[in-house]
RNA sequence: GGAGGGGUUCCCGAGUGGCCAAAGGGAACAGACUGUAAAUCUGUCGUCGUAAGACUUCGGUGGUUCAAAUCCACCCCCCUCCA
């Protein structure tokens, strides 16, 4: 029992909501690997932080010796989850189907063990059922039940559309419960009626119905709306280390503790105390930032590259230096050389004309000096090119 | 099948013949202040051009007009209600 209690205690840690914790207990109690299934969105394969915060409690699963289903919804991906306002997106073909799972793999694996993850398709069983499947399935569920999921009821009520195919997706996503005889499904908050659907569907079609784990949804670097590759604010665990770090730093203080919080090896105590230290002053905001950032980038990359990271970034920002990995340009002297043709040459800014106003905002410095002349061309040398506070250029001038 | 409402620059959203590259807000970017935090203030925010100015844009295609985002015709798409 104790070796239970322990399982639950790594399970329960920073999940929003569990059901049902006794019915947990019980298929724990058994002995035999549990089989936890999360599905993923087969058009998006640039996973981000939001992403990891269930994948780091699919690791927790594996590390109890438990089976992961990694479902790619290459099926439901056709209908679009109908939360929020998403529309019917057009079929992937197979190939990028298939590409897109690759890329999946490629970074899913730096948090999760490869050999105890299961990557399914559900177009393998979805793909397979006919019209009369289909009427069967939906038959399963009733349109009062279906309503009680708060985006249809809210949208009901406020007279908007809902189309029928919508309540498709709940039924598709509940029956890969089914067929994959899932014990477990985990998801996003925003994912709990679509769970609790699998658990009724298995009850339905005679099996034991999964327990169901919600995360809580990360806040986007905005620090307003959730982590989504569509609102720009995500931060991708492929980018580089100078990438992640950067980002990390510019959240803002208050989203600082809620990252620490979901997204931490930290234990809950240490982060209450660093706050503490930080509210009493004893410690900067942006040192404990800077942990932060390096441990996201540890985990992403390695130990060295967060050091460097952190070396870097602190070399840029604080003591105005150049990141190492600054683009560089060369240039002929004349009309190319003056700053709104290798500003642009360099991909700096979109147009001239962007240069331009930039320029007449004094956001161009030549070697640490402000540059407000957009027409005199730099004569043959080398220079160090700052625009704005982020973007960096070595030119050479010949 | 019928009636009505709508598609505007990244987003929301004004704009019903010239004063419109198009109000306002948001986002974004830049400057000041900082810790590349927040807040605040200022500025920019279609392309080209040093500028004057030129060019392209308001679902699509044609048309009326000296002149159209604004008027007309047809088409496409979205939404609501009735059946």
């Amino acid at each position: 029992m104790t070796d239970i209690d322990r399982q639950m205690a790594l399970i329960k840690r920073g999940v929003a909501e569990l059901i049902d914790e006794n019915e947990l207990r019980k298929k724990l109690s058994r002995g035999v690997p549990l089989r936890v299934k999360v599905g993923f969105d087969p058009t998006a394969p640039d996973l981000h932080l939001g992403h990891t915060v269930v994948m780091h409690k699919m690791r927790h699963f594996q590390e109890l010796g438990h089976t992961v289903i990694f479902l790619i919804g290459d099926f439901t991906g056709r209908i679009g989850d109908p939360s929020g306002r998403s529309e019917t997106r057009p079929p992937l073909t197979g190939e990028q189907v298939l590409a897109n799972a690759e890329t999946y793999k490629k970074q899913v694996f730096k948090i999760l063990d490869p050999a105890k993850t299961l990557v399914e398709f559900n177009s393998g069983w979805l793909g397979k059922m006919d019209a009369a499947d289909f009427i069967k399935l939906a038959s399963s569920y009733t349109v009062a039940r279906m309503m009680e999921r708060d985006d249809f009821e809210k949208r009901f009520r406020e007279q908007r559309p809902i189309s029928i195919h919508e309540f498709l997706y709940p039924l598709c996503q509940g029956y890969d419960s089914v067929a994959l005889k899932t014990d477990v499904e985990m998801g996003g908050t925003d994912q709990k009626f679509n769970l609790l659907v699998g658990r009724n569907l298995q009850a339905h079609y005679g099996q034991e119905s999964q327990c169901i784990l919600t995360v809580p949804l990360l806040e986007g670097t905005d620090g307003v709306r959730k982590m989504s590759k569509s609102y720009g604010n995500y931060i991708g665990i492929d980018e580089p280390p100078s990438e992640i770090f950067g980002k990390v730093m510019g959240i803002s203080d208050a989203l600082m503790w809620r990252y620490y919080e979901l997204l931490s090896a930290k234990s809950l105590e240490e982060i209450a105390a660093l706050k503490e230290d930080v509210e009493q002053g004893r410690q900067h905001p942006k040192a404990a930032k800077e942990m932060l950032a390096h441990e996201m980038v540890c985990r992403y990359h390695s130990q060295k590259d967060a050091d460097q990271a952190r070396q870097d970034f602190n070399a840029v920002f604080a003591d105005g230096g150049v990141p190492a990995d600054a683009p560089e340009l060369t240039c002929a002297h004349g009309e190319a050389s003056t700053p709104p043709a290798f500003l642009e040459a360099a991909g700096l800014v979109k147009s001239r004309g962007e240069a331009k106003r930039l320029i007449k905002e004094g956001a161009l410095s030549v070697d640490g000096v402000r540059c407000d002349d957009a027409l005199t061309p730099l004569p043959a040398g080398e220079y160090v090119i700052k625009l704005g506070k982020k973007r960096f250029l070595k030119l050479t001038v010949q």
